[in-house]
DNA sequence: TTAAAAATGTTAAAATCTTAACAAATCAAT
DNA sequence: ATTGATTTGTTAAGATTTTAACATTTTTAA
C-alpha cells in the first residue's frame, strides 16, 4: 500500500507535469485516459505514471484507466490550495510584464494580485487590473496571506528575500540572472533561460574529458 | 575512479547550477573556493559537488580547493559548446521581447542570432540588433548549424516542433503554456511559471489525503 | 624541514528511485 | 451469468543517486 506514505521528491516533481498533460487531454474533450496513454504523452513510463498516482490514492479503475475530470479535480484539491494563493510579483520590466500578460493565472494554483517595482512611470498604474506599487511599499501593502513572490528583477534580489521572508512569504519564483540564495524553510525555484539551454547543451553533447 | 565514467544524468542537471554560483563568485572577486562553501551557496552537499566535478577530472587541490577562474573555464571548454551556438527564438511576444532584451547570452553557451513572428508590425524590424523574419521563411533563413530554438508562441506549437526538427534542430526551449511532444532525438527543456509555482505549492504543501 | 591541519577524490554503504512482473479488479462480449 | 481481455495498484528486484568515511595530497606554521 503506497497510499498515505510520503510522497517521494521525484513524484511530486512530476505531478505538475501530469496536470498540464491532462489539461491538453480535457480540452481535447478526452474523458478517459489510461497510464499507457498519459506515458506516451509525458514520457514517462507508465508504471511510474501508476506509482505516482498511487500516492494520492486509488485514482484509477482496473480495466478501465483513469478518468480525466476526476484526476483534474483531484490534483487541485488535494495538491493546490484552492486556487487562491495570492502572488505577488516584484519586478514590472519586460519579463515582469510577461508574466503579468499571461493572465491564465486562475483556477491553476491563484493569481498574481499586486506587483511592486521603483520606476516612476510605471508605478501608480494598474496593468491587466494588477496594480502597481512602489517597492518601498512591500511591507506596508502586501497581503497577510501571501506567501508566494515572483522575482523578476536584476538588481539587489538577495536583500529583497531577506525582506519578504519577514513579511511571511515561504516560496521564491526567482527569475533573477544571478544566484541567490534563501534561509531554512524557505523554498526557491528557479526559472532560467541561460540554466536551461545549458542543461540542453550538456545533454545533448558528448561530455569532452579534461584534465 | 570516476574520470571518465559516464557522468550521472543528475550530475548533469546539477552542472549549471555550479557554473552559475562559480560565476557570481568571480564577479566578487573570489579566486577560490572550498567543496564545503560551494555547498553553502548552492544548497547541494559537499560530497554530492566533489564526486559531481571528479567526473570532469582532477580540478582541484588537496589542502586547497578549487579555483575558481579554472573551474569556470574548465565548465566552459568542456561542457559548453565554445559560446557559438546559434539559437532562433520563435515568438516576440512580451516573452519573446524580454528574452531579446535580455542580452547577457554572450560566453554563456551562444546568442540568439534571429527570431521569427506572424505579426506584421514586427516582422522585417530588428530588435536589439536581431532580426525578425516571418514564420513562413523559418527554412529559408535559418542557420545551418542551428541547434537550438526557443520557442515562445502560445498557437501551433507542435506543428512547429516537426517543422524545426526538419531543420536540424535538436534541442527546444518550451515556453509555450500548452503541452508538446518532441519525437525521439530531440530533447526538450519546459520553461513555465505555472509549473514552478505548482511545485512550490507540492512542494510547500502537506499533502491531503484522498479517496 | 618537519609535522599538523585541511581538503580533495574515491570507496563502499545507504538511501532513493524506477520498473518488471503479477495479483486483483473491472469491463465487455457472449 | 460466465469467460476472456484489460488495466490498475502493489510487490520486489534492479538501477541510480547520495553520502559518510577515509586514504592521499597539499598547504601552513613552527
Amino acid at each position: 500500500m503506497t497510499y498515505g506514505k510520503n510522497v517521494p521528491k521525484a513524484t511530486k516533481q512530476r505531478y505538475p507535469i501530469y496536470l498540464k498533460a491532462l489539461r491538453k487531454l480535457k480540452s481535447n474533450n478526452v474523458e478517459r485516459v489510461l497510464s499507457s496513454e498519459l506515458s506516451e504523452l509525458v514520457d514517462i513510463a507508465s508504471t511510474t505514471i501508476r506509482r505516482d498516482l498511487s500516492f494520492i490514492g486509488c485514482l484509477g479503475k482496473q480495466g478501465y484507466g483513469y478518468d480525466v475530470e476526476k484526476l483534474i479535480q483531484v490534483f487541485n484539491e488535494v495538491l493546490g490550495t484552492g486556487f487562491d494563493e495570492k502572488i505577488i510579483l516584484i519586478g514590472c520590466g519586460n519579463l515582469g510584464q510577461a508574466l503579468l500578460n499571461y493572465n491564465r493565472w486562475d483556477y491553476v494554483v491563484g493569481e498574481i494580485v499586486m506587483a511592486f517595482d521603483i520606476k516612476p512611470d510605471i508605478v501608480g498604474k494598474t496593468i491587466k487590473n494588477i496594480p502597481v506599487y512602489h517597492i518601498d511599499e512591500l511591507e506596508k501593502r502586501i497581503p497577510e496571506d501571501c506567501r508566494i513572490a515572483i522575482v523578476a528583477i536584476s538588481q539587489d534580489a538577495q536583500q529583497l528575500v531577506e525582506r519578504l521572508q519577514k513579511c511571511g512569504v515561504i516560496g521564491i519564483i526567482d527569475f533573477t540572472h544571478t544566484h541567490i540564495q534563501v534561509p531554512k524553510g524557505m523554498a526557491l525555484k528557479t526559472v532560467d533561460v541561460v540554466t536551461k539551454i545549458q542543461e540542453l547543451v550538456f545533454e545533448t553533447n558528448i561530455i569532452k574529458k579534461f584534465r
